[in-house]
DNA sequence: GAATTATTTGACCGTCCGGTTAACTGGTGA
DNA sequence: TCACCAGTTAACCGGACGGTCAAATAATTC
């Protein structure tokens, strides 16, 4: 009954291009709408406000990112390759990003989670949830390097925070000094705060 | 010769209050001349933008905090203690902004260097040279206690940029769960990625 | 093919934005 | 004392902002 549509997805992918390589702050919604190629009519037909078309595309991007986390960590994967693989994806990511539009452009989640933490609760509260989705894989990661006694820590959740603590606090350097060479250091700052046992590559 | 004014300092210090409680795009130039008690037209006979104000806002900040950060870090102090004591300016500073307004508000540095990284180079340089004046703070610490024989570090310099990292994300981390308490990891974070030899409290 | 309904269209709204202007004011130095 | 000029005032600008709406349209179901 009515019609279909793409116009949402559209809208979505739009959304998180143009906020993740600019800021929530610097992004019309008319501009979102162009880069759709949609009426701010239909904008609003499909998302009651701009925060909440920000919530669902985040909530998308993290759909469509999923299977990749899901392979990345994967229980087949030894826990510190999963770790070790994930620097490396993030590492690639920025790095493209920096040559596709000449910014590193840092976390999608934690850039508009940093802006409008303190103006948006429902923003807030929704970066929250995505960041801790992460956590959870780096937890669990952790968790298994720790019983396989592959690395030093008495607290594999403490350790887990603050690992990923770490990668946003590299992402956010990394971002300032426009540097994506920054990130090299990801993975030997978290093997380094995981005292983990050094193997010969 | 002309009279004098304070309006210049009453609108540096509202624009780094109003900016680093909310947003860079969250603030109108309205908003900071209101709480200034300032007419718009005086704003632009001492600033030529919003973003110029930006600079010279964060530049005063500096300015005023330098004494404090000096005796943080003064050679008289211990190496790891200067670091430690930081922490805890820190984990001060944050829970008493966070009493004061509901919220964790983090660095005022690296919110707005976060952003307009990818939109206002000046801002985005500018951002840097702060956060790169704190660093040398940590580096010098850092090799000092290296020579020490405090910690277990092979590279001072590259140890201080994961130290510094780690603030930074930690910082980002407590202003996305409005957590404070999220920052007693400050400084078990910093010692671990250090080598630090333990000793009794 | 008719009825239904999701989608599209683009003009429109009031407000706020960063920034400008020109006339005015009053403290200071000579 | 008085000329000078840094500082003040408030009205003003064009355009952009997030959001609204009623009418038009097209796909789907029966």
């Amino acid at each position: 009954m009515g019609r279909t549509s793409d116009a949402r997805e559209k809208l979505l992918a739009a959304a998180l291009d143009l906020i993740w390589t600019s800021s929530y702050g610097g992004v019309s919604v008319d501009d979102i709408c162009v880069r759709a190629g949609v009426n701010k009519g239909s904008f609003y037909h499909f998302f009651p406000s701009k925060s909440d078309l920000a919530v669902a595309a985040y909530e998308a991007h993290w759909q469509e990112k999923r299977p990749a986390m899901d392979a990345v960590f994967s229980s087949q994967n030894p826990p510190l390759d999963r770790l070790i693989d994930w620097c490396r994806c993030i590492q690639e990511g920025q790095t493209e990003k920096h040559q596709q539009y000449g910014f590193v452009v840092g976390c999608p989640y934690a850039n508009v989670g940093s802006e409008l933490a303190t103006q948006d609760p429902k923003i807030r509260a929704k970066t929250q949830e995505m960041l801790d989705r992460g956590f959870r894989y780096i937890e669990a990661a952790i968790a298994d390097a720790q019983r396989q006694g592959l690395i030093d820590v008495a607290d594999a959740t403490a350790a887990a925070k603050q690992v990923s603590s770490c990668v946003l606090g590299l992402l956010i350097q990394a971002k300032i000094e426009n540097d994506p060479g920054l990130l090299s250091e990801l993975e030997p700052t978290m093997m380094r705060l995981l005292g983990a046992k050094m193997v010969a590559a």
